[in-house]
RNA sequence: GGGCGAUUAGCUCAGUUGGUUAGAGCGUCACGUUUACACCGUGAAUGUCGGGGGUUCGAGUCCCUCAUCGCCCACCA
């Protein structure tokens, strides 16, 4: 046994939690290696944008991961959990670029293309992957050599050889389609990366003019400024209000255009006024009308959403919302605004820059997704793949099964540049490296951030040219831990490249994590500042108190509502760990028990510990099983504080003060209990684990918790039939004499006489054994046992509660308040009495007897006998008293 | 419009396939410094489990319905 170290009064958890860190990595602790003889398990990290900085989601998130792994290595696998960050194009080019701004005072435009992304890898050498530190302060056991980044050689091989592979399979094509556009990134977007939020908004009632002057149509816009793309006016084929008007013109206001009136049924004769105005170029519905009616798409926009010279002079370089307000007002003057009404509507606004996206005709690259999705689907349907909670996987089917391309370039800089090269002769060539010859310039565009992050569970091993073994030893990985808000942007597109180009599914199971809100509920978020900075908080409760705190707070698949207060959960847990492990320490030196579970003969009360800690180790693997962590966290929660603390230890004073013999058994079952909860608790908890495993000498130095085998039951656990019962029985005797106690405001302190009448002749056997046991817990000055009634009219009146094993007396001739314990007792008489009729109805009724289960109905009887036995004994009571 | 989720003690939430008296933490109240811990101990109080209906011997749990809140998806001028 290694020496144990004293322990400080109280657990301070920030030296502890900066030691243990270093030398786990300088131990070499957290490396996964493909040769290794053990089965391998692995997780790769949801890679954090590289501009990041960790916050609660990620704390959360990697948590789980951080349990997952350490336990795994605990159970005897090879451990690679894959860490790395994301290059987030729009997020990273974006950061960059304001800060050449604050810095330089240089636009990304005024250094070129090859000097920005120098800059930018300079930013991100600097500042950059702030994140991946911050994951160490956490305790994050990852792979730390194995660190990689999108942007990696490697990792950008793959993207250029996935894109090649699906161009010549035909499922990569550019064309001309109507996307999303970002004005303030001044890019495509996809359409995951639109977000829907509703707005106040207006709803503008404009009149076109009859190009013959024989009157108007009135069409309801909630875009004004979008009428200078307009290129009809539809109104449904069958509307009798309208049909004799298709084919005619009408005078588009502001401009000097005419415009056709054309039938289609996109417009609804019973919405609006019925008219609407078509605008091909910046609308998808009225693109596919165009293409129905052959009208002309006029883009009317520049890429920053001011308007363009399609649009009269005035409005020119204008931006689209003062644009807005022009046109009404020039409506107004030429008296062509009908009526404003106030509505509100939904609004497409670009995830990343926060502004409202435009809808417009561009040429971009796209993927088809829809043989891809195919294998994705069935993998999930089949059950190899699994989710958790299960229900994301509606979700998921729902988009798979109605999966639209994917819009894939990016007018960026920052990423991956699509490799794609154009000749003079309008010629396309793609491929992973250049073409021959120099008439050949490369796509200026860039791919979406996630068309590298959806390779990430096989280019992070090295996949295609390097990572054989790796590949070999950990893929497949095991699960996944990731937010609901990323199944389309990620988990399902990774599921859909580990098919196509692996030929396996990524992963077997994904947890979905819940989503962090504030104390109100609302989203964290910056521009609140309603999010809290983990390190802070790291720094005022520790780190093991944030990470078990925000586990046991944990629902599955709900919302978490955080606030800095519930890391008292986690800050108090440790502190009561910290000093269980301190009392024990000073009894005396650690035994060398705590690995072997003890031959000598056990006491009761130890025989009920550890019937407790086998039954907690098992359910804590079969909550971990089912990726129930809070459930586990609770477990664990209460074996420590409730049946360790509050009930055992204090149960053991009684062998410690004993001495001898019987002082040495109870600290070897101490040192055997506490060796194993620190064990359980140590992928929760690894930094004051790893600290009190040390200090107590269970662990060598230069050994560590993470390779100690991870309890999931006591082998040759002693056994005794009822012990668990039996114990409760004693302990229930203790509440009800503490609750006596406190009933007559007797101060803990003050030793009493108690009388215990016992029920039978193995009641009164078991608790004369545990006499010693029941005047410490009770702090008595002496017990009673005895069949009979505590004997009132002889020693005076008593206080007396009712419970299993029979009646626990508190004699108090002088204090005692006859009426009020006549009342008490008459009280719970009458309880009992309301039990007992419940219980006898439901025996008489024959369907009961006949349909339920023997075992409930036989639970039920020998309950009932159990009531009439506490009532008889209640009853004897309240006729002494009177 | 479609889908999903939530509604349990003052607050935050557990409650696995229906089974006897629905739990925990925080907060509240009372008592307390006896060999760990005041980041503590002992005890107490508090619930028509959102409303209504149904299935069942038995419903917080299953079904229907309504209400409120939240999220996701959807092309709605």
């Amino acid at each position: 046994m290694a020496k144990q170290q004293p322990l400080p009064r109280a657990y301070e958890a920030a030296d502890v939690e900066k030691k243990w860190f270093p030398e786990w990595e300088k131990s070499n602790c957290f490396h996964g290696d493909p040769k290794s003889a053990k089965p391998g398990y692995s997780i790769v990290i949801p890679p954090p944008n590289v501009t990041g900085i960790l916050t609660l989601g990620h704390v959360l998130n990697n948590t789980l991961q951080d349990i997952l792994c350490r336990r795994a290595r605990m159970k005897g696998f090879e451990v690679c959990w894959f860490p790395g960050t994301d290059h987030a194009g729009i997020a990273t080019e974006a950061r960059v670029v304001k800060f050449l701004k604050e810095t330089e005072n240089v636009t990304r435009d005024e250094l070129g293309r090859e000097e920005f992304i120098n800059r930018v890898w300079k930013w991100k050498h600097e500042f950059g992957g702030k994140i991946i530190r911050q994951l160490r302060t956490l305790g994050c056991s990852c792979d730390w050599e194995r660190e990689r980044f999108t942007m990696d050689e490697g990792l950008s091989k793959a993207v250029l050889k996935v894109f090649v592979q699906l161009y010549n399979k035909g499922y990569i094509y550019r064309g001309q389609r109507m996307i999303n556009w970002c004005p303030a990134a001044k890019s495509a977007l996809s359409d995951e990366e639109v977000i829907y939020k509703d707005v106040a908004g207006k709803f503008y009632y404009f009149r076109y003019p009859l190009a013959d002057g024989s009157g108007h149509l009135t069409v309801a816009t909630t875009r004004p400024e979008t009428m200078f793309g307009d290129t009809a006016v539809a109104v449904h084929p069958e509307d009798p209000r309208f049909k004799h008007l298709i084919g005619k013109m009408v005078k588009l206001p502001l401009t000097d255009r005419e415009i056709p009136i054309v039938g289609d049924q996109h417009a609804d004769p019973t919405k609006g006024t019925g008219c609407v105005k078509i605008t091909p170029g910046h609308d998808p519905n009225d693109f596919e009308v165009g293409k129905r009616c052959n009208l002309e798409v006029i883009n009317m926009m520049n890429p920053d959403a001011t308007l363009n010279s399609n649009c009269p002079a005035e409005f020119v370089g204008m931006d689209r919302f003062a644009a807005r307000d022009l046109c009404v007002k020039r409506m107004e003057e030429a008296g062509l605004l009908e009526k404003i009404e106030e509505i509100t509507h939904a609004v497409g606004f670009s995830e990343r820059g926060d502004v409202p996206i435009e809808t417009l005709v561009s040429s971009q690259w796209f993927c088809k997704m829809g043989e891809l999705a195919k294998p994705a689907i069935e993998a999930v349907r089949n059950g190899d793949i699994k989710f958790y909670p299960e229900r994301w996987s509606k979700t998921y089917f729902h988009w798979m099964e109605n999966i639209q391309d994917w819009c894939i370039s990016r007018q960026l800089w920052w990423g991956h540049r699509i490799p794609a090269w154009y000749n003079e002769k309008g010629e396309v060539y793609v491929g992973e490296t250049a073409p021959e010859g120099d008439n050949w310039t490369q796509e200026n565009d860039v791919l979406d951030t996630w068309f590298s992050s959806w390779l990430w569970p096989f280019s992070i091993m090295g996949w295609p040219d390097g990572g054989k073994e790796e590949m070999e030893k950990f893929y497949t990985t095991n699960d996944l831990v990731t937010g609901p808000d990323i199944i389309f942007f990620w988990v399902a597109r990774m599921i859909m490249a580990g098919c196509e180009f692996t030929g396996k599914i990524p992963f077997h199971n994904v947890y979905f994590t819940s989503i962090i809100r504030d104390e109100l509920g609302r989203k964290l978020s910056k521009s609140l500042g309603n999010s809290p900075d983990p390190l802070d908080v790291i720094a005022e409760y520790g780190a093991d108190a944030l990470r078990f705190s925000i586990a046991y707070i944990a629902p599955i698949g709900m919302d978490i509502k955080y606030s800095n207060e519930k890391c008292e959960i986690g800050r108090n847990f440790a502190n009561k760990l910290w000093n269980a492990c301190r009392f024990r320490q000073m009894q005396s030196d650690v035994s060398d028990y705590a690995r072997t579970l003890i031959s000598a003969e056990l006491s009761s009360d130890e025989k009920w510990m550890l019937a407790k800690l086998d039954a907690a180790e098992k359910l804590v693997e079969s909550e971990l099983e089912a990726f129930r962590f809070h459930a586990a966290a609770h477990a664990l929660y209460d074996l420590v504080w409730s049946d360790f603390c509050d009930w055992f230890v204090e149960a053991e004073k009684v062998p410690l003060r004993a001495g001898g013999a019987e002082k040495e058994r109870a600290c070897a079952v101490l040192d055997f209990v506490l060796f194993r909860i620190l064990k359980l608790l140590h992928p929760f908890m690894p930094f004051i684990t790893e600290e009190l495993a040390h200090r107590m000498g269970f662990v060598e130095d230069g050994q560590f918790l993470d390779f100690e085998e991870f309890p999931m039951g006591i082998a040759g656990l002693p056994s005794e039939d009822g012990i668990i019962a039996k114990v409760d029985a004693k302990f229930e005797a203790v509440k009800a004499g503490r609750f006596l106690r406190s009933s007559y405001n007797i101060a803990d302190g003050k030793k009493l006489k108690f009388h215990i009448k016992l029920n039978d002749s193995a009641a009164m056997e078991f608790f004369t054994a545990e006499k010693s046991s029941l005047m410490s817990l009770l702090n008595a000055e002496d017990i009673e046992f005895s069949f009979d009634a505590f004997d009132v009219k002889a020693n005076g009146a008593a206080a007396s509660q009712t419970v299993a094993a029979g009646v626990v007396s508190l004699p108090l001739a002088d204090l005692i308040d006859l009426d009020a314990e006549v009342k008490r007792l008459e009280k719970q008489l009458a309880e009992l009495k309301k039990w007992i009729a419940g219980n006898e109805a439901r025996l008489a009724n024959e369907k009961f007897v006949a349909s339920a289960p023997e075992k409930v109905v036989a639970d039920t009887r020998s309950k009932l006998e159990e009531l009439k036995a506490k009532a008889a004994h209640t009853e004897e009571q309240l006729a002494a008293l009177k």
